[in-house]
DNA sequence: TTTT
DNA sequence: TTTT
C-alpha cells in the first residue's frame, strides 16, 4: 500500500486557516496546476486540487502563502465523506499535504524558500523560516480563544460538520 | 507546475470499461489504499481513490485486473466538473493513471507482473503481456459496435453526460 | 526543495543489516526495477537501485524481506561521499527509504502486506506486522552485543569507513 | 515495477549539452536539493543529484537553465555502468528526467514557467516556451555538424566511452 | 459504493 | 469557486 502525491502549482486564493475544537490548526487551499499539454481547442487547462495541511505547517501556510503564490506539496491522496446539506453523503477526494514548499522568490512578497515540514527533525531542527517558534505557538494558543471551529467542509463552503479531530491523520 | 501521484492498493470492484463515441477505451476503477497509521479508535482505515485510464492500458486493466487485485498506478491528479442530475455542477477529483502495474503474483488469477504503460517504447516495445496485440485491437474494434458510450460519471453511476472525447487527456 | 522517490521492485539479495557504534540499525538492499520499455536489442533491462533504511523499519526489512521478494520503497534520493581505498573520494547516490512496503503475498514466504513505516502513528499505531514489538526491541538490544559495525560501504563490500551515526538522516 | 522521482532544487552549474553520434541531444546537470532537516551540527545539508535529459527537453534545459536556477524534475532513477579509466567498472546512479520544470520567475533571467516535457501533446501541443520549434530543430541539425560526442561520463569529466545511443531510454 |  |  503506497500513496504519494507531489504537486507544484499556484494558490487560487489565500489559504483558509481554522482550528478544531481541540485547538488543532488546519489550513486548506487549492492549487491550480497547469496541465503539460493543451486540449483539443489548443488551450492550456489546469487542475484545481484541494489540499489540507494540519498543525504547525498549517499555520506557516496561512502566514506565508497568498493567492497566486507558487507552492509545492508532498503528501497523500485522502478520501472522506460527510453528510451533505440535503442529507446525502458527499464524497471528497483531496490531498493531505505532509510538507509544503514555498517556491515564491524571497524578495517578492513574504514568501520563503525553506518551506514547511510536518515533522521537524529529531535534533530539534528548525523549519519555521524566521522568528521564535515557541512564541508563535503561544500566540496561537491565545488565538484559539477565538478560533473558527472546523465544522463544515473547508472547500464546499456552506455546509455541515465535516473535518473534526477525528480526521486528524496522525 | 508538477503533478504526480503514485498509488499501490487493491481494486474495490472489477474495473469498468467503456468507449467514447469515437471508440476510445476508458477504464475506471477504485483503489483501496490502506493508511499507514491507525485512527483514534485504533482501526486501520483506507482511502478509496477513483482512477481513470485511457486507450490500450484501459483494455489491459479491464482484461487483467479483478476485484481485490493488488495494482500500482503512476499518474496525475485531475479535476473536472459536470452538470449534476439536479442541474448543479459536480466537482470531481480523480487520478488519471498514465501507467498501471499488475502486482498480483502470476499464478493466482490472470495477473501479470509486466504491467501496462500508456506510452509504448519507441522501438515498438511490447507491453501487452501476451498474445497478439493487433489481433486484440481488431477485436476491440468489433466490440465497439456494442460499446458502452461514456456519457455519465463512471463512478457516480446514475448521471449525466460526463466523460466524452473532450476529456481525453492527450 | 522537494525530493521524493517511489520504487517497486525485487530484492537482488537478502538485505544487509548492520548497527552503528551507537546501536542504531541500518539495512541496505538493492532493488531491481524492470524498465517499462525494451532496449534497442528488444531486451527488457532493469535498474539496480541501492536503498538504505534506518532504525526499526531496517529490522523489519531484515526480518521479512528476502532475495527475490517484491517490495515498494517511498523515500528520498540521497548523496554522500567517502574516502575510497585508493584515497580518492567516492560519490554515492542511493535511496533513503522512509517506508518500505512488503508486496509479497502472505502465504508465500514470510512476507507481509502491512509494510513498515519509519514513523509510527501518533496514537502508538502498530506497524510491526505481528508479535510483540517491545520484546523484539529487547532482542535487538541483545543482538547489539554482537552487531556488525557500519564502517564500510554497505554496497561496495570491501571498503572503508562509510556510514556512521553522522549519516543518520533524522 | 514502478520507478518515479520528483525533485525540486537548484542547478549547481550551467547544464552540459552534448549530442550522440546520431545527433541526439543529451543534457546533464546537477540539482542541489536542500534536506528538510539539519544534521547533528545543526547545519542544513543538501543532496547533489545528477540528472540527464534527452532530445528536445535537453535543448530547452540548455537554453533556459543556468547555474543557481530553481528547477523541478519528474523522472526515473536509472543505473548504468561503464569502464573506468583504470579499467574497472564504474557504477552510476542518476535521475533520468522525463520532464523539467523551470521554476525561476519570468522576469529574472530567461527562465520560463512553462517547463519542458519529454512527450509533447497528441495534438501537436507546444511545449517549447516561445518561437518556432521546427526552426529550432533545424538549427539543431546544423549544430550537429559540430556536436560534442557523448563518449565520456557527463558528470565525472575525464573518462571513457559512457553514454551512447544505446543509453537512449526510449 | 468499498479492498486484503 | 479558480492560479500565472
Amino acid at each position: 500500500m503506497m500513496n504519494r502525491v507531489i504537486l507544484v502549482g499556484r494558490l487560487t486564493k489565500d489559504p483558509d486557516l481554522r482550528y478544531t475544537p481541540n485547538g488543532v490548526a488546519v489550513a486548506s487551499f487549492t492549487l491550480a496546476v497547469n496541465r503539460p499539454f493543451t486540449n483539443q481547442q489548443g488551450e492550456r487547462e489546469a487542475d484545481f486540487i484541494n489540499c489540507v495541511v494540519w498543525r504547525r505547517p498549517a499555520e506557516n501556510v496561512a502566514n506565508f502563502l497568498k493567492k497566486g503564490n507558487l507552492a509545492g506539496v508532498d503528501g497523500r491522496v485522502q478520501t472522506r465523506s460527510y453528510e451533505g446539506q440535503d442529507g446525502k453523503r458527499v464524497y471528497v477526494t483531496e490531498v493531505l499535504a505532509e510538507s509544503v514548499q514555498f517556491l515564491e522568490p524571497k524578495g517578492q512578497g513574504q514568501g520563503t524558500d525553506r518551506g514547511s515540514q510536518q515533522q521537524p527533525s529529531r535534533q530539534g531542527g528548525q523549519d519555521f523560516p524566521f522568528g521564535n517558534q515557541n512564541q508563535r505557538q503561544n500566540q496561537n494558543q491565545n488565538q484559539n480563544q477565538g478560533y473558527t471551529r472546523v465544522d463544515e467542509d473547508p472547500f464546499a463552503g456552506g455546509g455541515q460538520i465535516d473535518i473534526s479531530d477525528d480526521d486528524l491523520p496522525f
